[in-house]
DNA sequence: GGTTGCATGTAAAACGTTACATGATTTT
DNA sequence: AAAATCATGTAACGTTTTACATGCAACC
């Protein structure tokens, strides 16, 4: 067997209740997706997938003429799911353009280094407005909410590290100024 | 042309000074694998192609009997390199299976998430000794050494809210079973 | 009648890791 | 003599994104 990770967000999910792909992949653009993102071409194989082996049930469900495929977790699917939850987490990756720029400021001379600083304040600011956007518009429950508060929290605190940075550089540039 | 981030990569270690792939996978490995983990898989073809590409130049230079082939940056490559940190940063991902786990935790009535919550600590304070390792071992100026602190202090950060959500967790269950 | 949302899917490309193969040199 | 380090490279595999294709239904 051995599932990916990916695959364990649609068991988690169907986990919940049942669900289509589609309805899936929107709750995964408002949740998962800041820390484990999704793609329609992962979800719709991934669902067969995870079908033949037996740990979802597919049913079509058509909604008038609009057709539909409602998945829900097997009594197999729940224990795969719980035991996945009770094993120790392996994958933590971060791919960030940001740093890697500021990492290489020197080739500037440290010029380009306030703008990139800015640049990442505004995104991770722009996070934390959309987590906010979800946060108001979902009960304040739960372990998705405390993951939510986490984001939050999280990127807020990157955003004043953006901001302490960007001033820490100013304060140089000012003192060596003085000294030139 | 339209180079990846990890392409940059290479361009940025080149630019301060001429190194093997081996040496550019070594220091990777050592500071932006934190932000932008690359393999040797990734960094000897596209030495290829940055050297086609005329943005980097490649020498043998081999050390005794054991070949070597040191690439230096041309001026078109600083160029390139240059014009790519002067633009804004567009990458930013995280994977996290850690999160995920919690975001389900439900699934298990909340008794996975402790043990969740304790492995991931132990992963971000894992991931701090090894950046004071690396700070221990490098001198304290420049962009680099900004970037290690951001590292460290992220992680420290984001191990204390592991603990402050353990405790909120427990404290949850005991007001719980207060009230039953 | 047009836009938006619901709904499913695939193919190609891009990206990245892992394992393997090879061999010299240096250190223990 | 063995182990670690320096050094280069490829092939297979797995993962993920993007673009495309299709069509119904609800709302304005």
């Amino acid at each position: 067997m051995e599932l990916s990770p990916t695959a364990y967000v649609i068991l988690g999910m169907l986990g919940w209740r049942p669900m289509s792909g589609y309805e899936i992949k929107s709750i995964v653009d408002k949740s998962t997706r800041f820390f484990w993102a999704v793609s329609y071409g992962q979800i719709y194989p991934e669902l067969r997938r995870l079908s033949k082996e037996g740990l979802i049930e597919g049913k079509a469900s058509p909604q008038g003429g609009r057709k539909r495929n409602v998945y829900r977790l097997t009594p197999a699917g729940r224990k795969e799911l719980r035991a996945w939850l009770r094993s120790a987490p392996q994958v933590y990756e971060l791919r960030d353009e940001g740093l890697l720029k500021l990492f290489f400021a020197a080739a500037t001379d440290g010029r380009s280094a306030p703008a990139t600083l800015e640049a990442m304040r505004r995104g991770h600011e722009r996070i934390v407005d959309q987590l906010q956007l979800v946060e108001a518009e979902s009960p304040p429950v739960g372990f998705p909410s405390l993951i939510l508060s986490h984001g939050i929290e999280l990127h807020q605190w990157i955003a004043a590290w953006c901001e302490r940075a960007g001033r820490a550089l100013e304060d140089e540039a000012a003192a060596r100024r003085r000294t030139a």
